[in-house]
DNA sequence: TGGAAAGTTTAGCCATGGTTAAACATTGAC
DNA sequence: GTCAATGTTTAACCATGGCTAAACTTTCCA
């Protein structure tokens, strides 16, 4: 059997592919948001960003290089291709709209934080739509 | 612009570790879930609910047995611990909350269903307070 | 020039969560 | 009693994402 695309098992959806992708887009978000702030991103950056040992972070850049989001050389800097690019800015994107979602509700900064990174990789486009709609009303009030 | 683009300890999940507690929580819920609605819960039915093998479930079961979370014998049926109910409580109640506050916010029912799936595991008790007390607001309407 | 410090890579280990293929167990129909 | 269907386990593999230890490269400075 296996291939199993019933509206059942539809939504958990909790394979490799996503958990790739989710950490794919952490790492794009992290090397375009490293290279805004201090003009270089490099391994050991991500690192101490994410808390993890550099060499996860070589392993994880290699696998980003093979699917072209990634560009480096040996022991170059990190630079993003077009395709990261692209969805680097998506992520941070949608990020922002969690987060900024969270906080018209009311939610402390700290916890909007947290919660929006773990979210952000979860909203289909109906609700990233709802969220915005919703920021855009509680400014208006 | 950006709702904030501080430079110090950034968002970025840290430990992936919280994946298999995760699992956990899907497991146990969907084992209540399913003695609840046909009184008994094997292997194979959790494998359908969730598309995957059996293999893949008998593995995590296994898993979940070591946490004292699931109780069973070779070849029979699943069943929950005390700890196992006690989680698969907290897990739907949350899930519950984050469901109706998607569809309070105008969400159709298989989005809710598909992000809540994904989001229920990463809302502090503060965003579940907030999503409640949404709720509660928009009933009142 | 030559070395130390900083950064990067390689090698090898582990857990989780996926897969197939094949063996084993239970149950119900003849 | 046997046999097929169903359900379960075991064996063996893969990818992701962690780790440490050790080796290698780059840079910079005395």
């Amino acid at each position: 059997m296996s291939a199993h695309s019933s509206k059942a098992s539809r939504r958990f959806r909790r394979t490799r592919h996503d958990h790739a992708s989710e950490t794919a887009e952490d790492y794009v978000e992290a090397v375009a948001e490293t290279i805004r702030s201090r003009g270089i991103c490099r391994g050991a950056d991500l690192a101490r960003l994410f808390g993890v040992s550099h060499v996860t972070v070589t392993k994880t850049i290699n696998r980003l290089q093979a699917e072209e989001l990634v560009d480096t050389e040996p022991y170059g800097p990190l630079r993003l291709t077009a395709k990261g690019e692209r969805l680097s800015a998506a992520a941070r994107r949608r990020h922002e709209i969690v987060f900024s979602f969270l906080r018209s509700l009311g939610i402390s900064e700290s916890a909007a934080t947290i919660d929006a990174e773990g979210i952000e990789h979860h909203v289909s486009s109906e609700t990233l739509k709802a969220f915005q709609q919703f920021i855009g009303q509680s400014e208006s009030d």
